[in-house]
DNA sequence: CGGTTGATTGAGGCTGCTCAAAAGGTGTGG
DNA sequence: CCACACCTTTTGAGCAGCCTCAATCAACCG
């Protein structure tokens, strides 16, 4: 590990782009694809790769053993996952595609070589790691204390940003989504039926819709207002950088 | 960042602990003392230090701007914390502390080049920060799918089984347990008077009770099956070794 | 002893769940 | 091109888990 890295910090965003730029170089020659359902990496799997995601989307579920799901991460493209297999053992929970989906593969050993020798390469890295935690950390909040509502608005905030960041624009106010309602129930610990009349309320009152695998956000300030409570006082456009990547 | 560390693996446990020795060398003279209540780290400081719990308990909560608070991690003694921000930027987070605590100091520079030159100091600070992304995967079902009972009867099993390993045995049945039941009830996303509620019905049906600030764990089988959905699949042996340290 | 903090209990209400059924969409095979 | 199967969304009715508000009780402390 180089010397400290400071994340979220606005000069650091080339740098971060330039990691992820190098990254190019450590990846097998020919992107795979998973067909939407599939599993990508089985759970306890012991495998030589880090991945990241090319186009589609892809989670980390846990099944419990009496039928019930929860999502513990939710990768948009230009996401590495299993990342932190390359330093330390696996992960007890599978990787599932949510839609069709490709993804590079980088063996664990040459990356953990450029994470050693290029801090472009491990600044790359430990963003992604830190990041992730971030994420997690708004999970529980969401959960832990956000109203069905409050967290939908959220997640749909949320991904608009990440989106939004991968893409170059601040914020995408229309994008696919291709999650069920099934799936983003397990995302939200909601059941589906429950995840539909909230959607329902917020697309009777003009603040977001979702149709044809489709989320269209209507009134941004409306949505944000609910969602208000949940945001964490990170600053947030550290990940603008891997939008020019 | 050294090779491939490979951690839940029995062999490694002596390295872990070995690791953990090491710190001590590390550690500020005078180890600093926190009433219970008071902050540890306040939100976003920036500070030079990282720190290991010797006595007590302390957490990780985030404060909503509603009043509403969300714990989302606690740490007992033995524990590594703010680990993070020897190599990325300072946590959203305040740190604070649980009941009465001591809490050793470590330079985070000096962290740091032991990180690089020790494996077995690396190994101790990878296994926190993996460990901690395994307990917030766990949290994130708990709260996602756990009912309130499944949710206490899993928390209260955890900290059995952590102090367990830290006081050598497998699992204390019987252990002093700090929180109040607000505190409680921010750790796990319900309201003190719930807790209250499902606390009494576990005392009233003999599985654990809590009385004077002591859990006591009167039927361990009958309160492993209610947690048992919520049970992750990772081998949970490798903090065993921080027992002996 | 008054004041404060935390545990406990009650009554009532709302959010979100369960069960169930119908409707819309999509792909497949005849 | 239709018929069928399957998946997903949508909607209804009823219920339960958890919350809110509020009051009482217990413990501790100056």
């Amino acid at each position: 590990m180089p010397t400290a890295i400071c994340l979220h910090r606005p000069e650091l965003t080339t740098a971060l782009a330039n990691g992820d730029r190098k990254l190019d170089d450590l990846t097998a020659p020919c992107p795979r694809a998973f067909a939407a359902g599939t599993t990508i990496v089985a759970q306890g799997a012991e495998h030589g790769f880090v991945y990241r995601l090319r186009t589609g989307w892809v989670g980390r579920v846990r099944q419990l053993p009496d039928g019930r799901a929860q999502y513990l991460m939710v990768f948009l493209p230009g996401d590495l996952f299993a990342i932190k297999s390359a330093f330390v053992a696996a992960h007890p929970d599978a990787v599932v595609a949510l839609s069709d989906a490709t993804v590079e593969r980088l063996e664990q050993r040459r990356l953990r070589e450029a994470f050693e020798s290029d801090p472009e390469v491990a600044l790359r890295c430990t963003w992604q790691i830190v990041e992730e935690e971030r994420r997690l950390h708004n999970w529980v909040v969401s959960l832990g204390q956000g109203s069905a509502e409050e967290r939908i608005a959220h997640l749909l905030i949320e991904f608009s940003a990440r989106l939004g960041a991968t893409a170059g624009t601040a914020q995408a106010l229309e994008y696919p989504f291709p999650l069920t309602q099934d799936q983003l129930g397990n995302v939200l610990g909601l059941t589906s039926v429950h995840v539909n009349r909230v959607l329902r309320r917020l697309r009777e009152e003009g603040l977001v819709s979702i149709r044809n695998r489709v989320v269209s956000i209507h009134d941004p300030e409306a949505l944000e207002r609910i969602a208000e409570p949940l945001r964490d006082a990170t600053v947030q456009n550290a990940g603008d950088a891997l939008a020019a990547g």
